[in-house]
RNA sequence: CCGCCCUUAGCUCAGACUGGUAGAGCAGUCGACUGUAGAUCGACUUGUCCCCCGUUCAAAUCGGGGAGGGCGGACCA
């Protein structure tokens, strides 16, 4: 594959690249390193499958593929997972992810899998943590983590470590380029800013959009009616989606849209599939796009009625996740441990 | 170690001084209107008042003890 195709595929709908002529010569020069970090807190959800993806581009470019299960983080971020809770977590989100890359097309033996803990706690690491705590104002690491720490009136020391933390894991797991929301640019900035007086190079950074909720504001991870679960069943699905925010050809804010942009389309190309609109004949009949972008310019002239694009998103999306579902479904003590208080008794 | 403050609906809080078994806003649920949702109208729901003991006919409210959280002081060979 030629490089420009290569960018092409590595940038395809991302929010911001930073810098890409650092990410041109990353590719021009062989196979560059990506990581992207997760820290196990609440269940997985349909915008973590986006970002997760993504990793099927990474992969057919030619990159090396490292996700990290960063589970110190999740505790230090305002301790969202609680202290024993971290393996089971843990467990459940590799679980979860080999499912969403595989559902994706790709094959998860291709990535690398790190736990945080297997190497933050080591010697090198621990002392140039603390070489960074000396270096950083109370400050710089707060306005760094701000989108991704939990706001609290009384902050814990935990949510300043954190983005020095995960500046020194690019480092740590010898990452060219650092994938992740674009909430993650506050962290990666400070990166680009210290890493190279802890010998290492500026990541080059790689953002994805963040998705809209499905209420017509900002994904809450917190608001069940706001995200489509991976476990839901295609009831569950179709009744969100249903309820989803979705007014006529407006494309600001539009979940619906956005999931079928980001998650169902390369899903459908990577298969060679289009995606179909079942719509009655009263309405005009079956519509049927090849790409997204002719399926968002019909939305916007009116000729794709939300109704109908909801009754198609419905079912692509909940046939997206079905291999994670089940994969999920046939391992029910992975939910049941990680999350004992919502899943205990299932 | 000492002192002060806070803890009430899913969330933000009022009520406490002047005891009479609890309220607002937001959220949520349901209808109306739309070929979806939202907006807008209409209706509705929501609680171990942090825990224990005591005073009282009666305690969210008063007294004592405890837990959790916050703030300050002191100590600094």
């Amino acid at each position: 594959m030629e490089t420009a195709q290569r960018f092409d595929l590595v940038t395809r709908n991302t929010a911001e690249v930073v810098e890409e002529n650092e990410l041109e010569e990353l590719l021009a020069d062989g196979s560059p390193s990506v990581y992207v970090g997760y820290a196990p807190t609440g269940e997985m959800h349909i915008a973590h499958f986006t970002t997760i993806r993504k990793l099927a581009d990474f992969l057919n470019a030619g990159l090396d593929v490292t996700v990290l299960v960063a589970d110190l983080h999740a505790h230090l971020d305002d301790e969202k997972s609680p202290f024993d809770l971290l393996d089971a977590r843990t467990e459940y989100y590799q679980e979860a992810i080999e499912g969403m890359v595989e559902a994706a097309g790709a094959d998860p033996a291709d990535v690398t899998f790190v736990r945080g803990m297997d190497y933050q706690l080591d010697e090198e690491y621990a002392l140039e943590l603390y070489r960074m705590a000396a270096e950083t104002t109370i400050s710089r690491s707060q306005r760094a983590a701000s989108e991704v720490v939990r706001e609290s009136e009384s902050p814990n020391l935990g949510g300043l470590l954190y983005p020095l933390m995960q500046s020194l894991d690019v480092e740590a797991l010898e990452a060219d380029i650092a994938y992740g929301g674009i909430d993650q640019r506050g962290i990666y900035m400070l990166s680009r800013e210290l890493l190279p007086d802890h010998g290492w190079h500026k990541p080059v950074c790689l953002f994805a959009p963040l998705l809209s909720g499905l209420t017509g504001e900002k994904m809450s991870a917190s608001d069940e009616a706001s995200k489509v679960n991976l476990t839901d069943s295609p009831d569950v699905v179709a009744e969100k989606i249903g309820d989803a925010y979705c007014p006529t050809g407006e494309t600001e804010g539009n979940g619906v849209l956005e999931y079928v942009r980001y998650l169902v389309f390369p899903i459908l190309d990577e298969r060679g599939e289009h995606f179909v609109v079942e719509r009655p004949e009263q309405y005009g009949g079956d519509l049927v796009y090849e790409t997204y972008g002719k399926l968002e310019s019909d939305f916007v002239s009116e000729e794709l009625h939300p109704q109908d694009l909801k009754n198609a998103a419905g079912e692509y999306i909940s046939e997206v996740i079905e291999p994670v579902r089940s994969r999920l479904n046939e391992r029910p003590e992975l939910l049941a441990e990680a999350y004992p208080g919502t899943h205990g008794d299932q």
